[in-house]
DNA sequence: TCATTATATTACCACACGGTAGTACAATCC
DNA sequence: GGATTGTACTACCGTGTGGTAATATAATGA
């Protein structure tokens, strides 16, 4: 049974007992503690299985469906969905003969999309940098 | 000059124009997008790295110290850092003969905490069903 | 000048991993 | 039974990458 998690706001309630950090910190985390946020990660660092994780946004669905929407191929998509499934990330659910799948935590896109955001206000101002630097280069 | 970014409440301000996308979502962005983010997540997928991002949390350090505080081979922290310093993670500062390497923004400790606190969450629901598994078991 | 310190770079090895062809296997249909 | 469909798995190849030893470089100090 897929376990849902509760979303960003509330999700402080209680963090594994960590010695006395100052509350939800990453300073002090154990090297395996480290090594479980790098898994998660890694899940998550490669187009494929974006892709997926993109193409089971608007509703579940089966591997068919999700090798018509990515164009990736039948084997490595069920490769990614396999490690998805293990990483929590996803949920897999047989209907009859096809083989569903869901985003288990809808945690993950409140993630992409302030990811995602960050990483256009770092393009915005890299952009903007450049600019003031061609202006400084022609106003020379 | 290294570019602080917002902080996640306000960061939501301007999206790159993604034609009509339903606000802030993963669900059509596009391969290339997606390989952005991939590359994101790629860099924080390493436990190195993110052994030297946590040393970093407290302040700004010399290569020499981020060494002694991680552990790690000097040739392997000098590669990571400029593989940090490309994706925009941390930011360098040359003082004198040291180069000061300090977090580029902050919101990679929200970003870090959120994740943390989800698997931690993740793992308790885990726990908790193998609980109830084995009740069941023996109950029966 | 020579040694030392701080950092970066290169070359190399080992290994992990993404993609794919082929195969397996179960269910359904003819 | 035989063919087809849906999914998973295995074997394999090529590439990317983490770690490290060795080297480079620049600055500082004796």
């Amino acid at each position: 049974m897929p376990a849902k998690l509760m979303p960003i706001k509330t999700a402080k309630k209680s963090v594994a007992v960590q010695e006395r950090v100052d509350e939800s910190s990453i300073s002090k985390l154990t090297p395996e503690a480290l090594s479980l946020m790098a898994d998660f990660f890694k899940v998550l660092s490669e187009v494929s299985r974006l892709q997926i994780v993109c193409s089971l946004k608007a509703s579940a669905k089966n591997v068919t469906e999700i090798i018509e929407e990515t164009q990736l191929g039948q084997a490595n998509v069920s490769k990614h969905l396999k490690m998805l499934t293990q990483a929590g990330v996803v949920a897999r659910e047989q209907r009859g003969v096809c083989v569903y799948y869901r985003i288990a935590n809808p945690f993950l896109f409140e993630l992409c999309d302030l990811v995602f955001d960050a990483l256009t206000m770092q393009a915005e101002q890299q952009s903007q940098q450049l600019q003031q630097l061609s202006q400084l280069r022609q106003n020379r």
